[in-house]
DNA sequence: AACGAACGCAACCGCATGCGA
DNA sequence: ATCGCATGCGGTTGCGTTCGT
């Protein structure tokens, strides 16, 4: 059974082809007021004379408000082909990684845009773009690892030397073998004379606007934690 | 201006999958 | 375990619009 009906057909009971705003609008003020799924009950709710199938597709496709109207832009484009590179026609696994597109509007994307044949370049492209963008992935999780290592061996040195100006200056107490009270400004001053003996006094000395710059950043020089924490910081936005 | 080709997009179809009875 | 229903997914189709000749 088909009958014509308007720009659409009923079939089986169903009305096909393109959606009337009078449909639009019934479909939307059910979802406001049940929510999204239980499509085949639409029909029975609102009335409306469309398939659970097709009243989702509509719903998903077109009338959902998150959706992005226009143009797919360049940057979409890139995220497109190097998905695809990677999942192939899995377009709803690549719909997911952009927000407000749906998988059916990237397919057709693809198809009108990279089409196999037609632009085979540009899909070759994006597979090499992949391919390096990998690579660096790898690199960074290396440097990363060294840096870690590093910041380790850093922290050992940084106890050592520690150790040893304690000694020089003989702040271990004789008898309990602990160190005695002192202040970090003065660890920072002893080390620094103790690694720059002929640096002058002065230049140690906190009580000078000029030399503060060199006692900040000793003191974050030793704060390895804040370094490896900001470090982690910058790697995540890669 | 007229016509056909190409394009863009909404919608449909068939199959796969998930889930509850 | 299996059956049936609901939903999701990818491929395909159909039609309006735009573009080139």
């Amino acid at each position: 059974m088909n009958v014509q009906f308007g720009w659409g057909t009923f079939e089986d009971g169903w009305r096909k082809g393109p959606w009337t705003p009078q449909e639009d609008k019934l479909l939307i003020d059910h979802v406001n007021l049940h929510g999204e799924g239980r499509w085949n009950s639409v029909s029975k709710l609102t009335g409306l004379r469309r398939s659970g199938k097709s009243c989702r597709l509509r719903w998903v496709n077109y009338l959902r408000p998150d959706l992005k109207r226009g143009k797919i832009t360049p940057q979409e484009e890139n995220i497109i082909l190097e998905l695809h590179a990677r999942w192939g026609n899995r377009w709803s696994t690549i719909a997911r990684s952009l927000p407000g597109r749906t998988d059916n509007e990237i397919k057709n994307y693809w198809r009108t845009h990279f089409k196999k044949g037609k632009t085979s370049k540009n899909v070759e492209r994006a597979r090499a773009r992949f391919l390096k963008q990998q690579q660096e992935q790898q690199q960074q999780q290396q440097q990363q690892q060294e840096f870690v290592l590093q910041v380790q061996v850093d922290q050992e040195q940084q106890q050592q030397v520690q150790q040893q100006v304690l000694h020089q200056y003989n702040c271990y107490d004789q008898q309990t073998n602990e160190v005695q009270h002192v202040g970090e400004q003065d660890i920072d001053e002893m080390i620094m004379a103790y690694m720059y003996p002929n640096m002058s006094s002065s230049m140690t000395s906190m009580s000078d606007g000029s030399s503060e710059d060199i006692g900040s950043s000793l003191g974050n020089f030793w704060n390895l934690d804040d370094v490896v924490q900001q470090h982690d910081q910058v790697l995540y936005f890669y």
